[in-house]
DNA sequence: GTTTGTTTTTAGTCTAATCTAAAATATGTT
DNA sequence: AACATATTTTAGATTAGACTAAAAACAAAC
């Protein structure tokens, strides 16, 4: 099997491949894993020996099937954790993510089976990101970032880009939640920020928040 | 905090320690971790600097109170693990204890007492074990091996010593569980063998066996 | 087509944890 | 008490993964 580093090299190369267009910067790795571009490169290196990546030197990184395979193996397992923390044990949505970073490497087949069937088989995690199947098919709804709206644009909030507390937390005391309709009710050209109904309330928000909210129109 | 290792020397000593008296050898060591004598040498020396053991060259390890705390903790987790594993993913008892020694080294002080509150505060898992609360304080049955009862005892079977699937599914095929009253028949001198009274029916189990059971009279 | 600056890689070092082989200590028997 | 055997430790090497510092490649500007 693959070891813990493995892991998250590939699930971090999965994430940053649905940004980017092309081979993924080294340097993009490093930061997303909080590590040098010197120690991706090492890992990619041998991520390549190991077919599980294809690299090419001053190029950039892209899954083969058989890492793309073994990342989405584990962001199922790290959606479904969530899931289970959430409904199951009583966690905010904003307290889960570091916990559901080490489960998402416990190593067993029939454990992820067993947990999938206990939660109901979820189609999402408690920030709206869809839950791959078994054989790593995800159904991904056509949604939006808000900050792609225009004036007048509505539809419900169905996803969150950004999972930090800090950002979890400022939607909660807006009591904005994944389910939300929220209507654009102005937008500035100069900053990107907006104005936004939810509910009965309206909220300025700034262009960094836009774009950490998926809206499904 | 501590490293996978670490951890699981601690428990390994742990473990040792309910079986020995005195320091726990090197070589018991290597042997439950299926490494060898001079890598746990290495690791006690290592453990003693941190203060979690106290070592002495040749003589043998203890550990400290710091140690026994950290083993406990792993021991309550693994434990509260195996609960969960069997009581709400519906596993056999025989099959839980690999994914339970992956589970037990997650971090995370509140998952663990919001699992104990989502599994109602249990105080033994599968095999009888019973589960040290979050201070580390365990409830500690007067039990005794089966094999040291003598003929006419009986009692009810509490706890199993081994916890191997091929063990496990032993005693399954037998309808031997959790809360089965027991009878000794006979036991003979010569090997430790005995047989049994299992509900109707009668048994002959081998010294090994009878090593492994827990009873309570 | 140089120059300049950024990105990426290489080369060499470090740490945790393991191993093998050899040396040291302890134990048990005569 | 001395020898044989078993246990334990030391010394030195190895591997995965990370780091620093320096070199190489690329990109963009003039």
């Amino acid at each position: 099997m693959y070891t813990l580093a493995e892991e998250n090299y590939l699930k971090a190369i999965y994430h940053l491949q649905q940004e980017v267009n092309g081979g993924v910067p080294t340097n993009a790795i490093a930061e997303m894993l909080q590590t040098k571009p010197s120690s991706a490169t090492d890992m990619v290196q041998k991520l390549a020996d190991k077919e599980l990546v294809s690299y090419v030197r001053y190029k950039g990184t892209t899954l083969s099937k058989a890492g793309r395979k073994v990342a989405i193996n584990i962001v199922r397992k790290h959606r479904l954790w969530e899931v289970f923390l959430v409904e199951k044990l009583n966690f905010q949505w904003d307290e889960v993510h570091d916990i559901a970073e080490q489960l998402e490497h416990i190593k067993s087949d029939v454990l992820i089976e067993k947990l999938d069937q206990f939660l109901d088989h979820p189609d999402y995690d408690p920030h709206g990101d869809p839950i791959p199947d078994k054989n790593g098919n995800i159904k991904s709804a056509d949604k939006r970032l808000l900050s792609e709206l225009s004036k007048k644009d509505q539809g419900i909030l169905v996803g969150v880009r950004e999972t930090s507390t800090e950002f979890l937390q400022f939607l909660d005391k807006r009591n904005i939640a994944i389910g939300t309709p929220i209507k654009v009710l102005g937008k500035e050209f100069f900053d990107g920020s907006m104005v936004i109904q939810v509910k009965s309330e309206q909220f300025f928000i700034s262009k960094k928040i836009a774009e950490n909210l998926y809206i499904q129109i």
